[in-house]
DNA sequence: ATGAATCGTTTAGCAAGCTACACGATAGCG
DNA sequence: CGCTATCGTGTAGCTTGCTAAACGATTCAT
């Protein structure tokens, strides 16, 4: 009888662990995310659709190949999201005169007035995600983020962190 | 050169969102719980059993119905991460003899060591997704952290949350 | 003009995670 | 004794998000 009743040996593994930064992480960017997207469903909006009316507001029409790579999606992929967009109205596909096999994408008025909704949304979500920080501690914390994660994306895009990146399958 | 067709009107949208603390926080927690992730199926372990064992570790022996309760996963959610867990000798379940219907979740010795190596597997994660901070910026996060999560978790276990919680179906 | 490559699209299929329901075994109440 | 509730279990099905492969249309090099 190894441990019947008593977790003798080792100090609690799991109250320990409870608190470290990388499950609160996680788990909080679970709940964040969970609170996104409903805000953007509840616009008509899939996250991704989000992103893409995001990119083409900032960066003007664009073809697909390039929304693709831009969102890092498969082609086949970015057609689904882009359907029921179209449909709605709020992006129009054209044939670029350049290139007919290309589709330019732009963002019509009402695009741009959905994005607003939602962008709207997104922030209310937010505010209330953090509503129990104060000023100080939430430029604090969005600081501390931004280090995290331009450290990731540079180990990401550069090389490949030297630790257990690369990982697909298995 | 701001771009092609003129994105006129408002201000870029997406630069804007794209180092607000929500939006990093959700994009860093989906990294961080698919390192972490990989870090305990590299262990041979899925997240929750991960949580279980953990859970049995720092309690001692559980009925099922304990265990699924406190991980908040339904019963026959449950029985299919403990299944692999008892084949593989990490967990013992035996016949509670006060109420004969109960099974007795108990960890054994290799489930301990099995904890043991998945947990210091999860440090290493954590490590590496932190090590562009300081040790004072790396427990400053922390503490919004618990601060954000502490708020989260009251709103939701008190009553719910005056804005839009218990969103089940729409 | 012909062949190879590219762009967009469609469809089929897979995988993970979950819910719902039915079932056998046991407990406990009257 | 029966009736009802609970615990653990198995199974069937759904959803979401993805990958892979095939295809028509178009471009481009030769």
């Amino acid at each position: 009888m190894t441990s019947a009743t008593s977790p003798a040996s080792s100090p609690a593994l799991l109250d320990e662990h409870r608190n470290s930064p990388g499950l609160m992480l996680a788990l909080l960017g679970h709940e964040a995310m969970r609170r996104l997207r409903d805000a953007h469903t509840a616009k008509g909006l899939t996250p991704r659709q989000f992103h893409v009316l995001g990119l083409l507001h900032d960066r003007g029409p664009l073809a697909q190949t390039d929304l693709a790579s831009e969102t890092d999606t498969a082609a086949s992929v970015l057609v689904t999201q882009l359907n029921p967009l179209e449909a709605d109205g709020l992006v129009t596909r054209t044939r670029d005169p350049r290139d007919r096999r290309r589709h330019l994408v732009v963002l019509t008025e009402v695009g741009q007035q959905r994005l607003r909704a939602a962008a709207a949304a997104q922030q209310e979500v937010e505010d209330d995600l953090f509503r129990s920080l104060s000023d100080s501690q939430r430029s604090q914390l969005t600081q501390l983020l931004v280090l995290v994660r331009d450290d990731l994306t540079d180990g990401n895009e550069h090389c490949g962190t030297p630790t257990s990146l690369d990982r697909k399958t298995s």
